[in-house]
DNA sequence: CGATCGCTTGATTCCGATCAACAGGAGTGG
DNA sequence: CCACTCCTGTTGATCGGAATCAAGCGATCG
């Protein structure tokens, strides 16, 4: 077992634990056009599912749980590109490599279908494949875009705008779970922990948000969240 | 004729001065399967290509100029996504709506492209031109996520990572012609004009560039500039 | 029960933003 | 030609927000 841990930035701040099984026949959650093809395996919490520049024979649907996509600098730096969530697709490339690394963060159930399938189905006979291979690829687009704004943001901005888009993602009314740390939060939004746990704290002071567990926050005041989100 | 101009946002830094003029049929400087299909236009400086959230009827693709997408936020901060240079193609949407504002940063001609009429030939005969635009979308997407580590990264590192990007898209040898000013520089990377300045003088002083004219910088020290990279 | 981990809170530092003045062209008109 | 303005970019002084450094705290677990 590995006790290597406490070297926190200069590397990987959340070390990968677990490689891939073998797949694991599973219940799938819901069906579509593609993930009829694929195999459902089962992730445990901070396992890589695949690396930077490895070949991208895979794509990969969340069944269950939460996936985060990052990069790493040589020195350590991490910048979280996206979190996948239940019902979400990640792993799709044109290239023919990953230009991401992926972990799950939780437990996760994850449906993976071997991307030369979805290719041949979309070259040969069915062009309904290949539009909604590019719909998927356009919808991450515009997710991206849209984040790329954090750059122009204020710490309490990017933490609202934060909130109120796992918010919208997880519909669980007024209250959201979140499923990474604090950590993953600073990463995603490029802040430190201490800045985002500061910022909640104001936003809570604020009476915008309540806290009553450490990963479970309640929108208290979405208009004024959405006034910060600028 | 569309007379209707200078609405624009609330506080624009780089007021469009020229609306759409009507097409001008003018030589295309390469062939392809697309760019068959549409007609040449001239842009003025500063000139509006599309705003945000218009409906998206066309596609463009650079010929000669440079053209800045960007949005702004109500209190006019403003963050550049992409700088497209001659060959580029932008202004392609899977949605219905432009997700961006596109302005001319220089004098511009373009080619101007129905979206109706490549989405009906993706649609129809050719699955080749929607594998066409996945591809377009994907690469977009990469630059994008490439981009996306600005977030993490200091000011000398953002503008040595801007000057070999540059440098790369326009193989002019050692030195880089800048089309676009100080602000969009800025508003690309997340600074300031005075910090991109400064940071350009302290690239001078360490001897990794020099800076005969401002908009024209020779990269002196390749090595230096990708170290400081990240 | 200590131990570890994830998070919070406080003190201080530092990078880049802001405020402010100035410099160098490019264009304009006398 | 020069005097003028406008515009872009540079440079300097100061400020401020977030990073960094450093404890401390409260869960969860062996």
């Amino acid at each position: 077992m590995l006790t290597q841990t406490a070297i926190r930035n200069v590397s990987p701040r959340q070390p990968a634990t677990q490689p891939h099984r073998g797949p694991v026949p599973s219940a799938a959650s819901q069906t579509g056009t593609i993930e009829l093809m694929g195999a459902c395996m089962s992730f445990g919490a901070n396992a890589e599912i695949y690396g930077e520049n490895e070949p991208a024979e895979y794509l990969y649907k969340v069944v269950s749980g939460t996936v985060r996509t990052y990069k790493v600098l040589v020195d350590g730096r991490r910048q979280i590109g996206a979190f996948h969530l239940p019902g979400d697709i990640f792993g799709l490339e044109t290239g023919e490599v990953h230009t991401f690394s992926a972990e799950a963060i939780t437990e996760c159930k994850i449906i993976v279908i071997k991307r030369s399938t979805v290719m041949a189905l979309a070259a040969r006979d069915n062009n309904d494949v290949a539009r909604q291979m590019w719909g998927l690829t356009a919808r991450e687009l515009r997710r991206l875009q849209e984040h790329s704004l954090v750059l122009i943001k204020s710490a309490e901005e990017r933490v609202a705008g934060f909130l109120l888009e796992m918010a919208d993602r997880v519909p669980s009314g007024g209250a959201v779970e979140l499923p990474m740390s604090r950590q993953d939060i600073a990463d995603y939004l490029g802040l430190t922990i201490e800045t985002v746990s500061r910022t909640l704290k104001h936003l809570e002071d604020a009476a915008a948000i309540e806290v009553p567990k450490r990963r479970r926050i309640l929108l208290r005041n979405r208009s004024a969240l959405r006034r910060l989100n600028a």
